[in-house]
DNA sequence: CGCCACTTTGAAACAGTTCAACGTCAGTGG
DNA sequence: CCACTGACGTTGAACTGTTTCAAAGTGGCG
């Protein structure tokens, strides 16, 4: 794989994290050699197992992937969805086992960091580090907000604020339109990610749609009025810690 | 604030941490020596508030606190507990903006740790900082694992599988007895974790209570038969990463 | 064309909420 | 020492959001 190809597949990465701190070409050239492969996954696949300890870190590069975890009777969560920029599974390079697992719910194509680059950054360049921090404090900080909608939203704005979350991120990551973005999965996927049924997913969304707050095909998700939408949703993007700081 | 005095405070911050990996004299020092202030809060009272941008971060020494959001019509979520040597707000370090409040759930002890001597720990002990790093990411699993709890259990499961966590929490950091655990708090802000309403962990106690599962006053909780509970909740610590390895 | 995965619909069942009342207990002040 | 207070826990009953089950509709694809 050549250097100017993995450099643009990185660009995602580095806009998600330009939209929070500076990140100089030093540091930029250090990610970009610490990619040493890049892989597919088709729709559908698993792309790591819970219980996985695995020796390398994956950067998603283009398609929608989701971290998932089971209960005994079959019954699944997603905890939280991944868009272009955003790495699967970097808390494993500390972890070290995976205590979730990795779907791809569209194709995905994927970077692959080994542990061995990750540690040497993190030897070597202090602030560099400080940012793959950051990338794993951004998961965190979407799950306590998913948290606080699962426990204390109904259906109607549970669903508002999930779609106003990602166009906002994908908005950060440049994948998104004014008033749309990417949404490649079945309601019986988003289902697993609001903890419901996909017969009230299904009724949900028909309710959203006639209040013309959004519509969505399975690809694709059109919000008219972004504004109303997020009033609607009471959603307050501050979680997703948007704005340039000295990290 | 003497230097042996910060020392044994920080004993079950180093507890915690040596239950993961190994911890070196000289890293425990450096922890030491950025412990600037001890403060202390009253049951009830705000530890921190969603929107601080706070120049500290606390390391919890005693007592139960709680992370919080809050919805419009005055709803509140506590999106996780934290016991002693916990850090409250680590993230805060790295995000700068809290995304969310920290509560006194019972009388608390804290160490204040300056950020810019978490910054100095960062440029000049790679090691110790993955520790830290560590330290997010456990809240990260812990926040996964209650997405999946909240989604796909039903209250009993639900409860049980929070007293499961809490009792091993406390047991690595030697707060626990061989049945029993420290969990002072109101059935109140039982239901704010739980997502429901207080009406309602109130029963889903008596029923736990009936079956004999577990006892709880709003202080102490007993658990009369761990490996009963623990199935019965489908509990699976392997999300606490209680193992040692190299970070 | 027929299959299969996904979406949509209806109706019954249920888990959990809400509201309102009552019980309990520790702390406070007369 | 006792009455009062306020916070917390407990109970019952009506209500509602969501699930479950089962069936029918849709659409892409080999």
């Amino acid at each position: 794989m050549m250097a100017h190809d993995k450099r643009a597949l990185m660009e995602p990465f580095f806009s998600r994290i330009a939209a929070r701190d500076a990140l100089s070409e030093a540091e930029k050239q250090a990610l970009v050699a610490a990619a040493v492969d890049q892989r597919s996954y088709a729709a559908g696949n698993t792309i790591a197992r819970e219980g996985d300890v695995p020796l390398t870190s994956m950067l998603l590069v283009s398609g929608l992937a989701a971290r998932v975890g089971y209960v005994q009777n079959g019954g699944r969560q997603i905890t939280t969805f991944h868009i272009a920029g955003d790495f699967l599974d970097l808390n494993a390079f500390i972890l070290k086992r995976l205590d979730h697992g990795v779907l791809a719910l569209s194709a995905c194509d994927v970077l692959v960091l080994p542990h061995s680059a990750l540690l040497e950054i993190t030897e070597t360049h202090p602030h560099l580090s400080r940012l793959l921090w950051l990338s794993t404090l951004l998961d965190g900080a979407i799950h306590r907000q998913w948290l606080l909608v699962h426990g204390r939203m109904d259906a109607r704005e549970h669903m508002a604020h999930l779609f106003c979350e990602m166009f906002e991120r994908s908005r950060a990551a440049g994948i998104a339109t004014a008033s749309s973005f990417p949404f490649p999965l079945t309601q019986s996927d988003l289902a697993d990610a609001m903890g419901m049924s996909s017969v009230h997913v299904n009724r949900t969304l028909q309710a959203l749609r006639a209040e013309g707050l959004l519509s969505w095909d399975g690809m694709t998700a059109e919000i008219g009025d972004v504004a109303r939408l997020m009033r609607f949703a009471q959603f307050d993007p501050a979680f997703l810690h948007l704005d340039q700081r000295q990290r």
